[in-house]
DNA sequence: CGTAAAGTTGAATTCTTTCAAACACGGTGG
DNA sequence: CCACCGTGTTTGAAAGAATTCAACTTTACG
């Protein structure tokens, strides 16, 4: 069904994505960002649906992503899907304990996307070097494991409806930032079938519950176009708190 | 129902609790472990069912679990509660990106519990002078990361069964490198409602479904004693692979 | 020994899935 | 320009899984 990742261009100089601009280096000063980029191997463009690295497989990089959208999920035996994450503009994607050790999961892009990409080898010496970047990664990382828990919640303890109201705020929060001139619609490439395997149900009853919200006037959900039809109860429905999704301020 | 935590013996030596022993720093040699205890502030000995920290408050101390189980769990609005993970002896506790939000769960003692605790804000000086540390606390979290992401997969795409399979031989799994002397038997602490709230369901149909485990011959669990009856059949249940359980070894 | 917490069970209900069938839409090639 | 095809969306009906409610039993503990 997926096609292999087709990386291009390892070695081009990363001139479109000044690492600056990545969320890891946000805070840091000039000449540190500077030295940083010597750990960077380089940048690939993929288009959408590739595979950047599959479950079982050892994997020697790792990535930021630039722009565009890539999901993180896991493949059961008996076929069902779960997705773990999306990957926005700024986030880090696959970061694992150990590089010998195959990757748990799968990642794959869900639009056009853009990578920065660091050899997993070089991680220790900017770590070594650079201890206020290994300060920055880690928070990242901590960052990540909050929302991923905010999802357990999602999925174990809330109903459909709420379920949805959850995945559709916690995205828009995390696009808007990115795009300052958005409103209430939004870009969201994710079918139907991705959601239901991010929330923990079956595409049918994902459908069922998408007219439910849109007959109350909460979202609306067509064409890979999100509208916020009314937050507040949307808020209220998902048990939504800012804290626990945003990009926190970081040291 | 929970009363607040009871720290004791704050400045205390960590004479039985030798940070040598502990996950993090395991690897580390034994010059770098002396520096690094000056970094610790005290321990702390507390009794089960104690509330370490509480959702929406700030905390400013990180811990590590010396002996005993911990519980981190979000409380929603309508009462309901969803466990995230079990903190077992070598394990970080309390990691949140940053010292001055609140944290965004709970925390509380099973057990009698011993913990180790450092100051939040001898973090980022322990990072600067000790980066070793820093990439182990990394990985660690890392690897907690992959935890929860089983965790979603468990309750977003498995049957009732498979949780519970799945869960028991998490815990199995954990608890085994501790106590060597262990057979097929652990001490299993979680009442079925804890069991429940972990795993997505509620505490009847735990129930029900820990009977036919039972009957089955898969698994006994009874008066806090869990017995894997029989480990393929749970393995192939629960779709488990040790990999992303286990304490992996870290660089 | 008494009380509170934890475990057990049945019956009815609700939520979610499964199965099956259409429908809509965007591209491709004739 | 239109027919065709694949992917994604929509809907109904029936079956299944899990929850709710309520009562009862057992265990733990001071």
């Amino acid at each position: 069904m997926n096609t292999r990742a087709k990386k291009t261009n390892h070695q081009t100089p990363c001139t479109l994505c000044p690492v600056r601009q990545l969320g890891i280096f946000q805070r840091l000063p000039e000449a540190e960002v500077i030295k940083v980029q010597q750990y960077r191997s380089g940048q690939c463009v993929l288009p959408a649906k590739t595979l950047i690295y599959r479950q079982g497989e050892v994997h020697n990089h790792l990535y930021t992503v630039f722009t565009g959208w890539v999901m993180l999920y896991k493949t059961l035996s008996n076929g069902s899907r779960q997705i773990l994450r999306y990957v926005l503009a700024g986030d880090f994607l696959s970061f694992q304990p150990d590089a010998r050790v195959p990757m748990t999961h799968s990642a794959q892009t869900l639009t056009e996307t853009t990578l920065c990409v660091f050899p997993r080898q070089n991680l220790m010496q900017l770590f070594n070097e650079h201890p206020e970047v290994a300060a920055q990664i880690t928070l990242i990382t901590a960052r990540d494991i909050t929302l991923s828990y905010e999802y357990l919640v999602n999925i174990g303890r809330k109903n459909a409806r709420e379920r949805l109201a959850f995945l559709f705020l916690e995205i828009y929060h995390r696009v808007l930032p990115q795009t300052p001139e958005t409103g209430t619609t939004i870009t969201f490439p994710l079918t139907q079938e991705d959601i239901a395997d991010t929330v923990g149900l079956t595409l049918v009853h994902v459908n069922r519950t998408l007219r439910s919200l849109r007959e109350e006037g909460l979202v609306q959900l067509s064409h890979h176009k999100l509208t916020i039809l009314d937050y507040p109860r949307l808020v209220s429905l998902a048990g939504f708190n800012l804290q626990s999704v945003m990009n926190q301020p970081l040291l």
